[in-house]
DNA sequence: CGTAAGCTTGACAAAGTTCAACGATTGTGG
DNA sequence: CCACAATCGTTGAACTTTGTCAAGCTTACG
């Protein structure tokens, strides 16, 4: 019935860009210095443009890979901030804790992300990360990347840059959550997922959620009856199909359009 | 009435970041190169843990304050990316611009603040910032902050401190536009209004809110009406006075209790 | 195989928006 | 300096969207 990989665990994206592929579940040789070098997502996680030289040395920061299994921390609120973290595998999810046992997922996470980087400035993690499935993450101890970042301009622009995009996103969320109505915020949630999906070389069309219907209220801000009744109406009205985790979408435009349309001048 | 000096910072054109291409972040001749260790806002902007050397070193990166009149643009978004500003005086929003002329405000800033630190990793705005009142802002080069923090510790973990903080402060608007409905949405406002107003020395329980309802509300996701129907029902309980732009918190305490409240478990 | 968790759907309630009217304030040009 | 227009703020009433509660169904899992 499927003619395209998914994004489960077990599929191999059909066109990886560059692949150059590690056979799966070779443990990753400790610290062997250029590990980072041999892996399959160092297109996607390695500062660009550092020499050889200055990628060995940033290789030798690296933790070797961590596992966490589906249902763990691999942080909590309130535990020491000393390290980021690159995903290797798997898919995840941070939660802001507020009083009277609120909370906010404020993000998911796959591979080639960097996560856990909002935390830098304050002495302890403000946000929790869980994972949704086993996964597996790259730690680097961050006073050491600060310090190396120092003599090495390609890395320091790479910091940068990662916590630019934190802070894009998070704009582009606020913006959502501040101006968008239920269905497009779902709408707008479909396709940037279908984005990432594909930038990572899986279908664009087609996808399976990772999260439940209450965590992606949670995200959107909205309850996970509201978020089971607009995929009801987007497959009543032929835009998508979806069949509990499992969605296609059929008419990614038009999911679009719900989304541009609303408020002109005047 | 304000006396206007021709030949002072007042007359720099607008849109210098385009056009006054020369000698970015040359010491200010007028201000002799030392002028943040002179200026009334040192304590509250400057890196703090600079050598006298460091700080004079830092001092002449910056530009001599340029002046943002009411209703005009410190930038706008398309604009290149080449400086983030301190604000010397006044008050400002930014505003991230979205399709079908929708548009969201996503912060305000006041003195002392760190703005225009967001587009960090791209080469043009993303967003607007415009004066709300007559400003002062200091503009510091971005590439050469780079650069001169690359020598000096401090001042890159003064920069990564003001990263974060975007990136805590983001989260939090995240949390309250995705959890809290609007009476709590501006009660939350108010509170942290206060706060940052009692961290400059002014009083924590009486202001004037230099924005209009609708900015309040597009900053909250909520219909300026809503915010008016929200500050009359605090002022029939008792917990504010508000009159147009002039508020007296009375009861902050049941304003915080009025957020804490919801949500049990099971 | 039974229990728990997750998803869908309906009926109703609550919250928030929209539209409209009107008063107050501000700013501007004569 | 005044008069007028524009902007801003408040409030009511009708309406729309979303949340709440409840029931039933499916799927996953020990």
């Amino acid at each position: 019935m499927h003619t395209r990989a998914l994004n489960t665990p077990t599929a191999m994206p059909v066109s990886f860009p560059r692949s150059e592929r590690l056979a799966p579940g070779v443990a990753n040789p400790a610290l062997g210095g250029n590990a980072c070098t041999r892996c399959r997502l160092r297109q996607r996680c390695l500062p660009t443009g550092l020499s050889e030289e200055n990628l060995r040395e940033f290789s030798t920061l690296i933790f070797s890979p961590r596992r966490v299994k589906a249902g763990q921390a691999l942080y909590r609120a309130g535990d020491a901030f000393d390290a980021i973290y690159l995903v290797r595998r798997g898919f995840l999810k941070s939660i802001m804790l507020g009083e009277a046992g609120r909370e906010q997922i404020t993000g998911f996470h796959t591979e080639g992300d960097v996560v856990g980087i909002d935390a830098i400035g304050s002495e302890r993690r403000t946000t929790e990360m869980v994972a949704l499935e086993d996964s597996e993450v790259c730690g680097i101890p961050y006073a050491r990347l600060e310090d190396m970042s120092r003599h090495i301009p390609a890395l320091q622009r790479y910091l940068h840059r990662q916590l630019s995009e934190e802070i894009v996103r998070n704009h582009s969320m606020m913006f959502l959550l501040g101006t968008m109505r239920a269905e497009e915020r779902l709408a707008s949630f479909l396709l940037s997922l279908s984005e990432r999906l594909t930038a990572r070389g899986f279908s664009p069309s087609e996808f399976i959620l990772r999260m439940t219907r209450e965590e992606i209220g949670s995200f959107l801000g909205m309850k996970l009856e509201t978020v089971s009744r607009a995929f009801s109406k987007f497959q009543r009205e032929g835009m998508i199909l979806v069949e509990s985790k499992h969605v296609r979408l059929l008419d990614p435009e038009a999911l679009q359009r719900l989304i541009g349309r609303q408020a002109q001048p005047q």
